[in-house]
RNA sequence: GGCCCUGUGGCGCAAUGGAUAGCGCGCUAGACUUCGGAUCUAGCGGUUGUGGGUUCGAGUCCCACCAGGGUCGCCA
C-alpha cells in the first residue's frame, strides 16, 4: 500500500523535476503516517527539500506535486498542500478495511518480512563468566539480546544465539580458590577472615588467626553460594580434597555447579542459546597465538616492562594496551580480539555485541584490533545497555557486587513472574537506565500494571468470543470478514494502529531497540481496553448482525496483533486472567 | 581531568530532523451501576537542564557549560 504510493510519488517528481528542467536526482523524501489523524493517511516532505534547489517556496512547489500526483497512479484519494510545505494524502478505497484482512489472512505471520534475506547475524549476549549467579544487569541484557535476535528472525535473519565465557584466567582461579578457602574453613583446618573486614576493600587481614591461617583471597567471591558449594564438596568427599591429587577439582566443580545454575535460570526466563563458547578452547585451538602473532605480524604489538603490548594507538585508539601479562598469561582482550575473529571465520555476516556499559570502553579496542586483522569493521555492532536498579517503596534497594548482597534473576523471577520480568526489562531504551519499580510489578492490577495491561487486552478478546458462544453468536471466518461497517473513529483509530505493526517490528529490528515493541503493544492495549471497557456506543455483540461481525473481526485482528507482539517479546499471551 | 550514557508535565518514560511534544501513574471534575467491568469520559499540568550554532524546520544534529550515572587495571 504505501510502496505503490510510494511509486506515484517518485513518477510526479520525476515529472516536476522535467519541468523544473532540473536533470538532478531525487531527494531522499518520507512518505509517513503523521501524528495528527487530520494530516491525512500518509504526508510527504518533498516540496520543502526541493526548496533551495529549486529556488521557490515549499509550498508552491508542493501545489504543483498536488497537481501532477492524479497523472501517475491512482492510489490517492484527496491531497492537500499543509504547514510549511506538506503534502498531505488519503488514501482511496477501503484502505484500512482491507488492512484487517490481511492482518487475519497472515495470522501468526502478520508483521514478519524477509527482508534479512537469510544473512547470518550473531548475536551475543549475557556472556556472564560463571562465577555466580546472574545479577539484573545480565537479566536485563538476557532479555535485551534475546528479543533482538527474535526480531531479527521475524525479518528473515539467521540468527545464531551465543553465549561467550572466559574461563581460563585469573578470575576462576579466584573462585577455585575462594570455594577451597570455605571448605577449609568447614574442616577446621582454616580460620574466616573477619567479617568486619569483607566488604572493606582496603582492609588486610591477619595471615592467621587463633592459630589457624586465613586462607580465603583478599579479593574473593564472598557469596553464601560460594560456602554452599564448598559444604558440598565437604558432603561428596569429607576432608579428602584437604591435599587433593586434583587441585583444580575446587575450580572445576565451583565453574560446572554454577553455571548449570546459570543455565536453569536462562531456561527459567525463556532463554535458550545455539552456542556456547568458551575461552578454554580458544586456547585449546591455537587461537590466542595465531591472534598474537598476526597482530605482531602486522607491527602492531611491541614488548614494554616484561610484558606485551597491543599499540592501540596506531589504530586511532587513546592509548596501548596490555596483551599478555609479566606473568606470561593473556588479559582478557587478546582472546576477545581472537573470539571476534572466529566468528567471522565462522562466516557470520554481521556480528552484534549486548554489553553493559561497565563493558563498554572494551569494545573500540576488539573491533579495531579484529578489523586490522582484516575483519571487516562496519559489520562489528554494539549495543549498549546502562544498569538496572530495584525500588522498593520508593527506594532504591541496595546492591553491592562485592559483597554478593545483590538481588538475582532467580530471587526477581520468583517475585513477579517471568511475563512481567521480561517486559519490564525490555520496555526502556537500551542507554536509558532501568529503574525496576517493584511495587509496580508485583501490583496484579492491570490496571497498574503494564505488562497485565497488555496481557489483559488479549485475554478480554477471548472474554469477547466466549461471551458470544454463550450467546450463540458464531465468530467469523478469518478470510470472509467484511469489515465495512467499522465506521467510528476508535475503530478507524484501531485499524491504523494493527496496520502500523509491521513497520514497527522492522524498525525494531534494524535499529536494534525492542523498546519500540514493548510501546507498541502498550499502545494497542491502550486503545484496545477503553474500546471494550466502554460499551455504550459500540459494544461487539448487538442486534445488527453485519456490525457484530465486523466487530468480531476486529476481535480477531486486535487479537492476532497482541498475540504476535506477545510473542515477540517471550512473554505469554493468556486467554484468561 | 579524558571518554561514554542520561537530563522531557508532580513521578516513571516515549517520540527515522517534521506540523499542535505523546503515553502511563498521580491529581481535579463529571458519568455508569456490573454487561466482555480488577469502570468510563473529560480536564489541569511543558520556555524538552542552560547558552549559542546548523537547518525551510531541532527534544533529536554541532559547540560550550551545569547536573546525575558509568568507565579510565599487567581485573573480567
Amino acid at each position: 500500500m504505501r510502496e505503490q504510493l510510494f511509486e506515484q510519488f517518485e513518477s510526479a517528481l520525476r515529472a516536476l523535476l522535467g519541468e523544473a528542467g532540473d536533470p538532478g536526482a531525487l531527494p531522499e523524501f518520507a512518505l509517513e503516517a503523521p501524528r495528527s489523524p487530520d494530516h491525512g493517511d500518509f504526508a510527504c516532505n518533498a516540496a520543502m527539500l526541493l526548496a533551495k534547489r529549486l529556488r521557490r517556496p515549499p509550498r508552491d512547489i508542493a501545489e504543483q506535486l498536488v497537481a501532477l500526483l492524479p497523472e501517475h497512479g491512482d492510489r490517492v484519494h484527496r491531497a492537500q498542500v499543509a504547514g510549511p510545505g506538506f503534502v498531505n494524502v488519503w488514501l482511496a478505497g477501503e484502505r484500512w478495511h482491507e488492512l484487517l484482512g490481511r492482518v487475519l489472512e497472515e495470522g501468526g505471520s502478520f508483521g514478519h518480512s524477509s527482508i534479512g534475506e537469510g544473512q547470518r547475524v550473531q548475536v551475543e549476549f549475557v556472556s556472564a563468566n560463571p562465577t555466580g549467579p546472574l545479577t539484573l544487569g545480565h537479566g536485563r541484557q538476557g532479555v535485551l539480546g534475546d528479543v533482538i535476535a527474535t526480531l531479527l528472525e521475524a525479518n528473515g535473519f539467521d540468527v545464531t544465539r551465543e553465549y561467550y565465557f572466559n574461563n581460563g584466567g585469573r578470575q576462576m582461579r579466584l573462585l577455585g580458590d575462594s570455594v577451597r578457602a570455605r571448605y577449609l574453613e568447614l574442616l577446621g583446618s582454616a580460620a574466616p577472615p573477619p567479617e568486619e573486614l569483607l566488604g572493606d576493600s582496603e582492609a588486610q587481614w591477619p595471615e592467621e588467626i587463633d592459630g589457624l591461617p586465613v586462607v580465603f583471597p583478599r579479593d574473593g567471591y564472598q557469596g553464601a553460594y560460594i560456602t554452599d558449594l564448598a559444604q558440598g564438596l565437604r558432603d561428596e568427599y569429607g576432608d579428602a580434597l584437604a591435599d587433593p591429587e586434583d587441585p583444580d577439582i575446587f575450580k572445576r566443580t565451583a565453574e560446572e555447579v554454577i553455571f548449570a545454575a546459570i543455565r536453569k535460570t536462562l531456561d527459567t526466563v525463556g532463554i535458550t542459546f545455539d552456542v556456547y563458547s568458551n575461552e578454554s578452547d580458544l586456547y585449546s585451538e591455537g587461537r590466542i597465538e595465531e591472534t598474537l602473532g598476526d597482530l605482531r605480524g602486522k607491527g602492531l604489538v611491541y614488548d614494554k616492562d616484561e610484558a606485551v603490548w597491543l599499540k592501540a594507538t596506531d589504530l586511532g585508539l587513546d592509548r596501548d594496551r596490555v596483551l599478555v601479562k609479566r606473568t606470561g598469561e593473556p588479559t582478557y582482550l587478546l582472546p576477545d580480539i581472537a573470539y571476534h575473529r572466529e566468528k567471522f571465520r565462522r562466516k557470520f555476516d554481521v556480528v552484534l555485541d549486548v554489553q553493559g556499559a561497565d563493558h563498554f570502553e572494551q569494545f573500540p579496542f576488539v573491533r579495531k584490533a579484529a578489523a586490522a586483522l582484516d575483519c571487516p569493521e562496519e559489520r562489528m555492532e554494539l549495543v549498549m545497555h546502562q544498569f538496572v536498579t530495584l525500588t522498593r517503596g520508593g527506594e532504591q534497594v541496595k546492591q553491592s557486587t562485592r559483597r554478593a548482597t545483590y538481588v538475582t534473576v532467580d530471587e526477581l523471577v520468583a517475585d513477579v513472574g517471568v511475563d512481567v520480568f521480561r517486559f519490564f526489562m525490555v520496555r526502556r531504551r537500551a542507554e536509558s537506565h532501568l529503574d525496576f519499580d517493584l511495587d509496580v510489578a508485583k501490583d496484579k492490577d492491570w490496571k497498574k500494571n503494564p505488562a497485565y495491561r497488555v496481557q489483559y487486552a488479549h485475554a478480554r478478546t477471548f472474554g469477547i468470543e466466549r461471551k458470544a458462544t454463550e450467546k450463540g453468536v458464531a465468530m467469523p471466518e478469518r478470510t470472509s470478514i467484511d469489515v465495512s461497517p467499522l465506521t467510528l473513529p476508535e475503530e478507524i483509530e484501531l485499524l491504523k494502529k494493527l496496520s502500523e505493526f509491521p513497520e514497527i517490528v522492522n524498525q525494531a529490528a534494524l535499529t536494534r531497540e525492542p523498546h519500540h515493541l514493548a510501546y507498541y503493544a502498550e499502545d494497542l492495549a491502550g486503545l484496545w481496553n477503553p474500546y471494550v471497557q466502554d460499551g455504550s456506543n459500540h459494544r461487539v455483540l448487538g442486534d445488527d448482525e453485519a456490525l457484530t461481525n465486523a466487530r468480531l473481526g476486529l476481535v480477531l485482528g486486535v487479537r492476532t496483533v497482541l498475540a504476535n507482539a506477545l510473542g515477540l517479546l517471550g512473554i505469554s499471551a493468556p486467554e484468561h486472567m
